[in-house]
DNA sequence: CGGAATCCTGTTTGATACTG
DNA sequence: CAGTATCAAACAGGATTCCG
């Protein structure tokens, strides 16, 4: 008798789920420049065109392209002003200063590995 | 005084150079299947169509195409074995072990943060 | 077995122009 | 100021076929 599939693997992820989730993540912090923006960000709030100069050569496509995704996953907050001329502020949410410290974990290693990267490279470009 | 340039600022990354950086790790482990090879790969050494099983349901090309970005990068070893049929052996080196290190604080938060992301996107769809 | 070569398609991104 | 709309280019990735 055909079931319900969609019930029988809750209680502890599959495998195929975990990596599921995972790649999520990494699509959301793989992407051009939400990493570029969760770090202009930091620890303080931040104005459209302020994240736009501060995360150059970014677009402003892109920019709210990127701001709508972190802001959808719940990483960032978006506040208008009513005012004249218009006001946005951005800001990092709890979730997203978690994130921020994951992303510097990151960072540090990126940097640490930086030239033997770079080496690697070379050597194996080189054969 | 003006003195060689390439030299000069290895002491402190410029901003621009260091998000280029942390841009080339993440695009390294942002694509499709980088961190899923990882860890696959674990402590263990591999065989290509062991791994390519493992990974499913990645194509032999895209295995193929992954491994060697890895190599180039110095994350994985590849051991050729002159024997018939044809053998090849992966493994993780050592950079490629502290990665597999800093990815796993990634997945923790990706599964830790999964359910409270998954609850946002279906809040922000729903407007 | 362990790939490489080719073809083809959807997605991502950049440029540009326009708007409330 | 803070975006959106539209178009075109670039690219990543899948399917398939072939090879030592």
């Amino acid at each position: 008798m055909p079931h319900p599939i969609t019930r029988a693997d809750d209680a502890a992820l599959s495998e195929h789920t975990r990596r599921a989730l995972i790649r999520d993540v990494l699509e959301r912090i793989g992407d051009k420049w939400s990493v570029v923006v969760i770090c202009q960000l930091g620890d303080t709030t931040r104005r459209f065109n302020e994240l736009s100069r501060m995360s150059e050569p970014i677009t402003k496509r892109m920019l709210s392209a990127t701001l709508q995704g972190l802001e959808r996953d719940g990483l960032v907050t978006r506040t208008v002003y009513d005012t004249k001329p218009p006001r946005v502020d951005y800001a990092l949410t709890a979730r997203g200063h978690s994130l921020l410290e994951v992303v510097r974990t990151l960072a540090g290693w990126a940097e640490d590995n930086a030239s033997g990267i770079l080496e690697s490279r070379t050597a194996y470009d080189a054969r």
